[in-house]
DNA sequence: CTATCATATTCCAAATCTTGAATACATATG
DNA sequence: CATATGTATTCAAGATTTGGAATATGATAG
């Protein structure tokens, strides 16, 4: 895709960076937050290779951003408005705003993911 | 592309069938109202076998519904919520909303644009 | 420095999308 | 019915996207 610069086409080559599935789940799952890759691996069951492709396509359409922090690269949205896209869509198309969470299996081993493991651990222990 | 059943699918899906740049500029033109194949080819200046082809991706997607009147067939937006996510994406490429009006050339000769036709020459008389 | 872990990059074949050309179909008119 | 006009469909070549496999890079621990 050669750069766009009529408006209908800037609007196609957003929408084109967002529309791929898989996309669509690294955005959700991203969130307002941040997430490393480990995290998404963890969350989407994809191959750490693909989510590193799908995420270098939306950092180059300046989607998302990141941040190195030692070992682990956190990516986070650039702009929120992303979401709201996603949202509308979901409606259109009969989805229900919590059939959008992703759920949070916490197989991720970094320091973030660990965290909030040992939240669920305190949550399960209360419940015992 | 196989029936999508996940949500991030269907969302995805409903986002591939907009992000074509001239199936953007479709919906834009068709807008809260309605256009007829004739009306499109005047105001995209594209030929009028590619404009239908896209009206039937976006019939088959469910996005707009197409009603006859004599020889002329008349499109429109199933869920106007569509032009807020073109809204939005727009927003997100630094395009504002006037730039998203797709001007009236008004060489179509159908009924409807006739009538347009004349409401401009009518402007027009005012002022000589 | 070496090993290891998290992440990135390159390469490539298959699948899909794009868009032009030709043609078919439907309706109205005479 | 024949013709003209508005719209739809089919076909196909080229362009792009997808996603797998292998490999590279960058940071930290030992």
């Amino acid at each position: 895709m050669t750069k766009p610069t009529k408006p209908h086409e800037k609007i196609g080559d957003l929408l084109t960076s967002i529309s791929n599935p898989v996309r669509v789940q690294i955005l959700l799952a991203i969130g307002t937050g941040e997430a490393c890759v480990c995290h998404l691996e963890a969350l989407l069951e994809l191959r750490q290779a693909y989510i590193s492709q799908q995420l270098m396509l939306l950092r180059r359409k300046k989607i998302i951003t990141s941040r190195r922090e030692g070992k682990y690269i956190y990516y986070r949205l650039v702009d929120p408005k992303v979401l709201d896209i996603i949202r509308v869509a979901g409606k259109m198309a009969g989805i229900s705003d919590e059939a959008l969470v992703i759920q949070d299996h916490s197989n991720c081993e970094c320091p973030k993911c660990s965290s909030s493991n040992l939240q669920s651990i305190s949550i399960i222990s209360e419940k015992t």
